[in-house]
RNA sequence: GGCGGCAUAGCCAAGUGGUAAGGCAGAGGUCUGCAAAACCUCCAUUCUCCGGUUCAAAUCCGGAUGCCGCCUCCA
């Protein structure tokens, strides 16, 4: 497949380094909130990725760690009187349940920082031994960036453009403003493992580094993450890497596009910030994770309530596609024929655009394209008298329903029953909109016995009183049934 | 200031040299007691603007304008 590389800055044509072996380190979340729905984009898009590598037929290792140790995990410790350790797991279980809830595969290995700091304080002895880190009389450890000569590889930046950005805070020890710290010495109350520099713990980007190279042989064929997250932490993880392994960190540097809130990023600060339970209080999982396959990985994605509700009518016209053919197929009786060739032409045509999309860097807002033509197809054969009875019918039915089950390998959201789905995301919808289910229902068993009676102009003021009420009354040969406008 | 990205219909969105996918909304039609759903038809001679290259440009090059991101914690 192509894959648009960082480091590249072009699609690249995407070969693991070991034939079917491939292994795919993306960086995971700092465990000291809940998640925010910019953490569901990139998790979904890796999770799509790792998902499509699979189908490929490729073993994959899938690594994903948690940074359980930081100044945000410690700020927040003592906002509420708890340990680091409390809030960082307490941050993981409701991770956990985010992630299940969006259909997230569990990566292979999950590792956390804490249980890595031999293997981090092994590598910044070797950096230091190489000469590419330097230790101060304080107990810090920095890694002196102008001692790798390949800095700003990925981020295309020029080193001496960046002095301007950094400078030296009060108290440090640094060489250079540049400098980055591997490891920190413990402030008066925080928490701290023992180290060769005395009391301290790591830097952020060294985990990543550590546990890489732990988990994985190096070079890496694939190391996501967010946009924001390729300067400085994925340059400072490459310098760390390979200043002292001598190996590449990775051949792929794959970065997902950020949510944005009307074209602008999102933040606490700015206060348009939504964390992923927000979100499914108001919309059905698979309905967030069908938004965020709209569009490409890489562009900017605008959130907002009208943009899940597109979503959200989207997923339902394939769920009640697949409702249909399901109950169409229920038939014991086919009369023999075939479809026309076209029409088969046209689904054969439709499986390869779907794979030649996601082969072409993971383009899932093409796939979801090629999604709605083969559920309109279905429709097609459905509408038409005479075809709809025939064994071809049949045979196409079951053939697009496969083919959605087979796709839903790797986006993860056509595989609900339909009826259930359906009738979950009326009352979704019913709630967001705040609609009285109960008046509901008795004005619907109103307009029932007006139908009976075959009563139309009550039963027509019936479905305008239950429209006032955002409610659409509709009948179906199964009888009365209700949506929400 | 340095680096980078984006600009496609009313809205969302794919498309990186061969004549504009798909979704939502809208219009007309089939079906229906009437509707809804589903299906059919229509809905960008044109891709922010100006130049250039080419037989051919939304796609490549140059310039302009606008929006956004990174350079400090950030998915």
């Amino acid at each position: 497949m192509e894959l648009y590389n960082t480091l590249t800055r072009q699609k690249q044509t995407f070969e693991p380094r070991i034939p079917g072996k491939v292994s795919m380190y993306v960086c995971g979340i700092t465990a000291y909130d809940f998640c925010h729905i910019g953490h569901a984009r990139s998790t979904v898009v890796f999770d799509v990725l790792a998902r499509y590598l699979k189908r490929k037929g490729y073993e994959l290792t899938f690594i994903r760690n948690f940074t359980d140790i930081d100044d945000k995990i410690i700020n927040r410790a003592n906002e509420l009187g708890l340990t680091s350790r409390e809030v960082a797991e307490k941050n993981i279980a409701y991770f956990y349940e985010d992630m299940d809830r969006l259909n997230i595969l569990r990566p292979d290995v999950e590792p956390k920082c804490t249980g890595h700091i031999p293997e981090m304080l092994t590598l910044t002895q070797t950096l230091i031994d190489k000469g590419h880190a330097y230790a101060t009389p304080s107990g810090d450890v920095y890694f002196r960036v102008r001692s790798f000569q390949g800095y700003g590889k990925l981020s295309r930046r020029d080193i001496d453009d960046l002095r301007s950005g950094a400078r030296i805070d009060p108290g440090e020890e640094k060489q250079d403003p540049l400098d980055f710290a591997l490891w920190k010495s413990a402030k008066p109350g925080e928490p701290f493992w023992e180290s060769p520099w005395g009391k301290g713990r790591p830097g952020w980007h060294l985990e990543c580094s550590a546990m890489s190279e732990k988990y994985a042989e190096l070079p890496l064929d694939i190391h996501g993450g967010g946009q924001d997250l390729s300067f400085p932490h994925h340059e400072n993880e490459i310098a760390q890497s390979e200043a002292a392994t001598g190996k590449e960190l990775a051949r792929f540097w794959v970065h997902n596009g950020f949510i944005q809130i009307n074209s602008e990023k999102m933040s606490k600060s700015l206060g348009n910030f939504f964390t992923i339970r927000d979100v499914l209080d108001k919309f059905q999982s698979e309905t967030m994770r069908f938004f965020l396959m709209s569009s490409h990985y890489r562009s900017p994605l605008d959130f907002s309530d009208e943009a899940l509700e597109e979503a959200e009518k989207g997923i339902r016209r394939v769920y009640a596609a697949i409702a249909q053919m399901r109950e169409s197929l229920q038939k014991d009786k086919w009369s023999k024929g075939s479809l026309p060739q076209d029409i088969t032409a046209e689904l054969d045509g439709l499986e390869a655009k779907w794979d030649a999309s996601m082969e072409d860097d993971l383009n899932t807002a093409a796939a979801l394209g090629h999604v709605f033509n083969a559920v309109r197809l279905a429709g097609r054969i459905a509408d038409d008298k005479t075809l709809r009875k025939s064994e071809g019918a049949r045979g196409l039915w079951q053939r697009i329903l496969n083919d959605l089950a087979s796709w839903d390998e790797v986006l993860g959201v056509f595989h609900r029953d339909p009826e259930e789905f359906l009738a979950e995301l009326r009352d979704t919808r019913a709630a967001r909109k705040g609609i009285d289910i109960a008046a509901v229902q008795a004005l619907l068993d109103d307009r029932l016995e007006a139908r009976r009676n075959k009563d139309f102009a009550r039963s027509d003021a019936l479905r305008d009183k239950l429209a006032a009420l955002g409610v659409d009354a509709k009948d179906t040969p199964a009888g009365q049934v209700w949506d929400v406008l």
